[in-house]
DNA sequence: ATAGCCAATGTG
DNA sequence: ACATTGGCTATG
């Protein structure tokens, strides 16, 4: 913001009388818009914030209100200025043209100099309004980054043709969904729940999913009962095709136009129509992956969030926002219900539950048992007894799950992402380097970790090919086709069909079918569900020393064997994995909840997020070194390190905030308890505006909630 | 970032 | 005496 400099606030008159002496003084053009013109009767002067996300330069500029503008530069407003002038004997020399938004029309400035005109207005659309710029400011003051960065997130980039046109309002008031709770009649309290979206109460639950295909009419009741009431709803789906399903369910209850679908599959256009039918209030209902999270929704009454343990919440670009975060501020600011969504539970989830914050809004053993598949263990000490399995290379179980399964219905094969984990195989004769135990497929986790089995762990010290006798090995990638391929042949009779990131397959139908995808792929089974699942990714997640391996590999597990039958019609999801381990033990007893919670005490004894809060300080040496001099932490902050980061192999892209390769850089990180994230923020922040307005040494990047922490 | 100033350095 | 370069600073 502003800098509150004490100094001498001018009188409005006294300030007029220097811009106008200014232009009508120098020899220099002047924007065409402003030469000789008046200034805006009222409130002359207009705070803007310039759209260049520079930390150092995060605060707002004034500058005059021709009169010519006066109607038009609204608070919100898309403008053009002049920005880097300089000033020399009364006239402006220099400075270029650049974007930025109006915040606030004033009646006068602390700015003691001569104030620039705005230069032009470039749409009347008030796209940032005073609650979406308050949003934005807590976000970048939450995340050590700049207000424009954030901005640029929240506010699409302007489409002409779209801001012609005008919004469409719904075709009536929002139908009442009141023909009962539905699913959520399922969940003890889900009626409590939705009464209290009704009444107009802010409510903010964790609501453990229960498996099975009734989740997306679930949510979408959630967001057509808060619209109902009156109020304003909003729902984040971690990728298109869920955002599709849950858009799809409230058309099924309201019918078209009274809400938005915002994901990126619309296109520019399509999208930033959209955004402006919210934006102008015409609609107050959304549905969308992560940047839906800003979306400015009229008088929110519910931001709703699922699966929030999936990466793709956490935005891309600087400074990296997580939508859980960004909905949990907007329903503390905004006074909203939230609901926190998902067959899985992440840490953080637990923690807003253990702290008092949200309650939890899961159902009853007895439902839990009824709705999922059975779900049996593979460990390393099942052997391939049975021929045919042998033959496949799968342990006899998943053989014979896969077997009985297509015999019913659909079966789905969860083979982890392409690349994720490379296999290996012989150097010589190019056999795939096999477990000596289980047959599962060795990989080495790590660069300089040991060699050890895809599925049961085992590690394979001094391996020797079975076919050939080599003891040299080489990586293969075997994405999912090959493993279609492979279990093609054992099952002849079956179509196979494959589901990975670049080609998606969004359902299957309810005949036996081998169904081999990634995790997040997984095809909608259109029938009760899937017959049998195998789950085959998750041992290279275990077997890595990352915080999250274990809650990540519980969540996609989850995620698979929720769209399987109940156990009562058959449905059986087989693991390969250790059935001592954590995660493989809450999902044979379906207790995402139990294993969040365990999670989190083992976090909070560790002193790692989310119960601490962490941030990063990246660069060379010496740039670490100096940021880490500058700045006064917290008194409870602790600075762990700086250690020497992997050097970034050369030929890999290279992501902001990884050494070019080559260069050796250090990370140290910074740890707060709870309740002093905002402060060690804004220390971040102050002490890297400092360095960078003063080009003191090579910069350090700051970034708050490191990826990667373990 | 970016433009502009200034001083220091280089060139005729 | 003048041009070129690099450091430094403010941006309304």
């Amino acid at each position: 913001m502003d800098e509150e400099d004490g100094r001498a606030r001018r009188p409005a008159g006294e300030q007029l009388a220097l811009v106008r002496a200014a232009a009508s003084g120098g020899p220099r053009a002047r924007p065409r818009t402003w030469r000789g013109a008046a200034l805006a009767p009222q409130l002359p002067v207009a705070r803007v914030l310039v759209a260049k996300g520079l930390v150092h330069l995060d605060r707002l500029f004034d500058y005059a209100v021709p009169a010519a503008m006066d109607a038009e530069a609204q608070p919100g407003v898309r403008v053009r200025v002049r920005f880097g002038a300089r000033q020399r004997d009364g006239r402006r020399e220099g400075g270029g043209l650049i974007n930025g938004f109006v915040v606030e029309r004033r009646a006068d400035s602390d700015f003691p100099g001569v104030l620039a005109p705005l230069a032009q207005v470039l749409s009347t659309e008030r796209v940032l309004d005073p609650g979406l710029l308050a949003l934005c400011r807590a976000v970048a003051d939450r995340y050590a980054g700049a207000l424009a960065d954030v901005v640029q997130l929240a506010v699409p980039p302007r489409m002409a043709r779209a801001e012609r046109q005008p919004s469409a309002p719904p075709p009536g008031p929002p139908p009442d969904p009141g023909a009962g709770p539905g699913g959520w009649a399922r969940y003890p309290h889900g009626s409590a729940f939705l009464d209290a979206l009704t009444r107009g109460d802010a409510p903010r639950a964790v609501w453990t999913a229960l498996p099975g295909p009734g989740w997306p009419d679930e949510l979408a009741r959630a967001l057509a009962t808060t619209l109902a009431a009156g109020r304003g709803a909003l729902a984040v789906l971690p990728d298109g095709r869920a955002a599709a399903r849950v858009d799809a369910a409230l058309t099924a209850l309201l019918g078209a136009g009274h809400h938005v679908l915002l994901t990126a599959d619309a296109g520019p256009e399509a999208r930033y129509r959209r955004w402006l039918a919210v934006s102008r209030g015409a609609v107050r209902c959304v549905v969308g992956t992560r940047a839906a999270m800003f979306a400015p929704v009229r008088g929110l009454g519910l931001a709703a969030i699922w699966d929030d343990g999936d990466e793709a919440h956490r935005d891309d670009r600087a400074p990296h926002p997580h939508a859980r975060d960004v909905l949990v501020l907007r329903a503390t600011q905004e006074g909203a219900a939230l609901l926190l969504g998902g067959h899985a539970h992440t840490a953080e989830a637990a923690q807003l539950v253990e702290s008092g914050w949200a309650r939890p809004l899961a159902a009853g053993r007895d439902t839990v048992r009824a709705t999922a598949p059975l779900i049996r263990t593979v460990g390393g000490g099942d052997e391939a007894r049975d021929p045919a399995a042998r033959s496949a290379r799968l342990p006899s179980l998943a053989w014979q799950a896969l077997r009985e399964g297509l015999a019913r219905g659909p079966v789905l094969v969860q083979v982890p992402r392409r690349g994720y984990a490379p296999r290996l195989a012989c150097a010589r004769c190019r056999a795939p380097a096999r477990c000596g135990r289980c047959h599962g497929p060795l990989a080495a986790v790590g660069p300089d970790e040991a060699l050890r089995c895809g599925w049961c762990g085992t590690e394979a010290p001094g391996w020797h090919c079975e076919e050939c006798g080599g003891g040299r090995l080489r990586a293969v990638v075997v994405g999912a086709r090959r493993t279609a391929e492979e279990l093609g042949r054992a099952f002849p009779a079956v179509p196979v069909r494959t589901s990975g990131r670049d080609q998606v397959l969004d359902t299957v139908p309810d005949r036996p079918a081998l169904v081999v995808s990634t995790p997040g792929a997984e095809p909608v089974p259109e029938g009760p569900g899937y017959a049998a699942a195998l789950l085959l990714d998750g041992w290279a997640l275990l077997g890595r020393p990352d915080l999250r391996s274990g809650e990540e590999a519980l969540r996609r597990w989850l995620n698979a064997a929720a769209l399987v039958r109940p156990h009562g019609e058959g449905g059986t999801a087989v693991v390969l994995a250790e059935p001592t381990l954590r995660p493989v033990q809450s999902l044979v007893r379906w207790d995402p909840a139990g294993h969040a919670v365990r999670e989190l005490a083992d976090r909070a004894a560790l002193g790692f997020p989310p119960v601490s809060r962490m941030a990063a300080v990246s660069g060379p040496p010496e740039a670490v070194g100096a940021l880490l001099a500058a700045v006064r932490l917290p008194p409870d902050a602790e600075v762990l390190g700086p250690v020497p980061l992997p050097v970034t192999e050369p030929g890999r892209p290279r992501r902001t905030g990884e050494p070019p390769p080559g260069e050796r850089w250090e990370r140290a990180l910074v740890r707060v308890p709870p309740g002093s994230g905002g402060p060690l923020a804004a220390a971040l922040k102050t002490a890297q505006a400092a360095r960078l307005a003063r080009h003191d040494g090579a910069p350090a990047w700051v970034r708050v909630d490191p990826p990667d922490i373990g």
